[in-house]
DNA sequence: TTAGGGTTAG
């Protein structure tokens, strides 16, 4: 028999272990407990197939407390955690006492509501275990229970390090820091567990000096230590400095293992240094380093970070069977990042098992790649159809996504889903709602929000001087320039790109000269807007000039609002000058094609327009299509040019003609540019008049309350010809209409509209 | 057989 036992122990692949078996069955051993729980225990070792486990398990037709606790371990081995539990409640109801290592299992699989074992537990006697009794401690302690894992830890008659240890953490866990630091003084000895235990929680407050002093005093360091304050300054953005004790490490002679990896890997591709790169994987292949999952995770997202997905789908593919959740949501974020919505979203369908983060990744993607009604889509879907409770992040998408579509009602769902699930925001979450509210035309409860604010950042600023700046609030922006400084936060140059915009929306020509001059390097952004603001003044030869003087090469932002100025003041050489410059640096993008032929034919020059829709259909130009949104009960209907895919479309249609009819009645004549912006000369007696936001205000006259506002967005800038006849329809209706479009509101009232230095 | 470190989304 010991002969078997010491055979058996040295068992390493399956058919030693079916060699073994049958030898049991030829003596007739087979159904012995102790030999059923030893061939288990093998089994367990060797990940054997579960019917073959399952088959030695039902062969014994007594089975202890030990042939279950043996199959016990096996499952939780595998992960089959319903048989775990489900074997649980059999040795329960036979009264058999399970070894303490399956309750440990037990406890942690249980994690939250592991307090159920408790219980028992004490019951069963099992506390005075103490590798069970700090089990149940550090469970407490991790899911936030810190009071009862005190209670616990206070009762105990001899606390081990481990119990002091997890205590810590828990402490740290609850951001408790004066407790920590209190029992981490009063332990009677401490190990590097205790010293590391510090550093994380330093780092979890991001205070990451605290943390580099206890990892300075460290007396022993471990790989884990190296790898705390590595991912302390990694995971804090400080990514340069994570590289530098990388290196350190290194050069210390310890070895990095496969956590220290993933930390160095996200800090070179949080800097975006490919050379640095490099040299990274270099020393990978040259240790011949076996990546685990997590490894190869790391290198997945940074080389889609680089660009390179195709190297990056390959490790994904390569990783097969060992994906988990985050595997497949970095690969969807590098396809959204990239722009390639389609290839996220088949992935995100063929998903085994989405997270919140698979969902954030998602919505986020198309919030941020202008399909805002999407990602809208998207999150109602994530709320309806599924268990997946939304975060912060989530929360701050979607609002983003609203307030690029101006769906205000939508937005107070996506509020009172916020309230009922009690989610907490942060800063970015305030920075959502500032963005929503104002790009709503809602400046007041924009402003609100931001005075209830505790902590701001710079993006808290920037966003609500963005929002004066789209709704006219030229003086509110500059004041809020101010503030920051006063409130010592240091602007960046989206600031200035704020403030510089709502004094060229506002009129403000001194003002906005007085702030480019203060700004001590200003980007070519900055000479973008004030080459906007000079030229909507009326100061076009002023903002050649500008550009004539600037110390970098001008890109198309600053021709397109040369452009811009020149077709409002009709200046026809200066636009052609800025035309054949944007022509030159964009030669795909058609909007420019279709404000040089606006200014060309503003001037009468028909040859010259059809020249240059000849020189865009040569090029393989393809108009891009103007589109609509106007929210109704918290639906959003979107509109493109001369749409009839909409349910209501012969009433919208319908009423139009109605309008149109009454317009010429009443005089107005329609301008021939809107139908020569965007359609070619046979189609523009069909298309006349039939532009996105045309119908969906028309949408909205038949659908909307009388009296209420009619709020819609256009993503592209609305056309002269569409502006004057809102201003007609808001007389002949009655009723006020705002439509939003790339960066401005227009507010349209009784045949005013009070935007006049638009166009 | 317990305690410390890991990849993703804004």
């Amino acid at each position: 028999m010991y002969d078997l036992v010491a055979i058996a122990t040295k068992i390493s692949n399956i058919s030693q272990l079916r060699q073994l078996h049958a030898h049991l069955v030829l003596n007739s051993l087979q159904s012995q407990n102790y030999w059923v729980s030893l061939l288990l225990t093998i089994c367990t070792r060797l990940h054997a197939h579960p019917a073959y486990a399952a088959s030695i398990f039902t062969s014994s037709p007594y089975p202890n407390a030990s042939v279950y606790s043996c199959m016990l371990k096996y499952y939780s081995r595998m992960g089959a955690h319903d048989e775990v539990v489900s074997l649980f409640r059999c040795m329960q109801c036979l009264d058999l006492r399970p070894h303490p290592s399956v309750y440990i299992y037990l406890i942690k699989l249980a994690g939250k509501s592991g307090n159920l074992f408790h219980a028992s537990v004490l019951k069963l006697g099992h506390i005075d275990d103490h590798f069970i009794r700090n089990t149940i401690l550090d469970m407490y302690a991790k899911y936030g229970q810190v009071d009862l894992a005190r209670k616990l830890f206070e009762q105990m008659p001899n606390r081990t390090l481990a119990d002091w240890n997890s205590m810590i953490s828990g402490c740290w866990n609850s951001g408790n820091e004066a407790d920590a630091v209190m029992l981490f003084s009063m332990m009677p000895d401490r190990n590097t567990i205790s010293w590391t235990a510090m550093v994380t929680g330093y780092a979890k407050m991001r205070d990451l000096e605290t943390a580099r002093r206890y990892f300075d005093e460290m007396p022993e360091k471990s790989v884990v230590s190296w790898n705390a304050m590595l991912s302390a300054y990694a995971q804090n953005e400080c990514a340069e400095e994570a590289l530098k004790l990388f290196h350190r490490m290194l050069k210390e002679g310890i070895t990095p293992d496969d956590t220290t990896w993933v930390a160095a890997i996200s800090s070179c591709s949080s800097i975006g240094n490919l050379s640095l790169a490099d040299s990274l994987l270099a020393k990978i292949n040259q240790k011949h380093v076996i990546l685990n999952n997590f490894v190869k995770t790391a290198l997945l997202d940074m080389h889609a970070k680089f660009g390179n997905l195709e190297i990056a789908r390959g490790i994904f593919d390569e990783l097969g069977g060992q994906r988990n959740a985050v595997t497949w949501n970095v690969m969807i974020s590098a396809y959204t990042r990239a722009g390639k919505l389609s290839l996220a979203r088949e992935l995100f369908d063929n998903m085994p098992k989405r997270d919140v983060v698979s969902w954030n990744s998602m919505i986020a993607g198309y919030a941020q790649n202008g399909e805002s009604a999407m990602s809208i889509h998207l999150f109602r879907e994530m709320i309806d159809c599924t268990d997946i409770q939304p975060d912060e992040v989530t929360i701050a998408s979607v609002l983003s996504a609203c307030g690029h579509i101006g769906a205000l009602k939508f937005s107070c769902w996506v509020l009172n889903i916020v309230q009922e699930k009690n989610i907490k925001f942060g800063i970015s979450g305030f920075n959502s709602l500032i963005f929503m509210y104002s790009k709503c035309g809602n400046v007041v409860d924009a402003h609100r929000i931001f005075q209830n604010m505790g902590t701001k950042d710079v993006v808290t600023f920037n966003t609500l001087i963005s929002g004066f700046a789209a709704n006219g609030h030229g003086k509110d922006a500059i004041k809020l320039l101010l503030t920051m400084e006063e409130e010592g936060i240091e602007p960046d140059h989206v600031t200035y790109i704020g403030v510089l915009t709502a004094c060229s929306h506002a009129g403000m020509l001194k003002e906005g000269k007085n702030i480019f001059k203060s700004i001590k390097a200003p980007t070519v952004d900055h000479y973008a807007c004030m080459v906007d603001l000079l030229g909507r003044a009326g100061e076009l030869d002023d903002a050649k000039i500008l550009i004539e003087s600037m110390p970098m090469k001008p890109h198309a932002g600053v021709y397109g609002s040369l452009l811009n100025a020149s077709r409002i003041h009709k200046r026809v050489e200066l636009g052609e000058l800025a035309a054949n410059k944007l022509l030159e640096l964009e030669p795909q993008n058609p909007g420019n094609y279709i404000l040089l032929s606006n200014i060309y034919a503003s001037a009468g020059r028909w040859e010259d327009v059809r020249q240059v829709r000849e020189k865009m259909r040569k090029g393989g130009v393809k108009k891009s299509v103007g589109m609509s949104w106007v929210e109704y009960k918290g639906q959003i209907h979107n509109f493109t040019v001369g749409d009839r895919s909409h349910e209501w479309s012969k009433d919208i249609y319908r009423l139009l003609a109605e309008l149109e009819r009454k317009m010429k009645r009443v005089g107005f004549v329609t301008d021939k540019s809107c139908a020569l912006r965007d359609v070619e000369e046979e189609e523009k007696e069909e298309m006349l008049g039939t532009h996105s936001e045309k119908l969906a205000i028309c949408f909205a006259l038949l659908v909307s309350e009388v009296g209420t506002p009619i709020r819609v967005v256009k993503n592209l800038r609305i056309c002269m010809d569409c502006h004057t006849a809102i201003k007609m329809i808001s007389k002949l209706e009655e009723r006020e209409i705002i439509v939003r479009d790339n960066n401005r509101f227009h507010c349209f009232s009784e045949g005013i509209c009070s935007c006049h230095d638009y166009w």
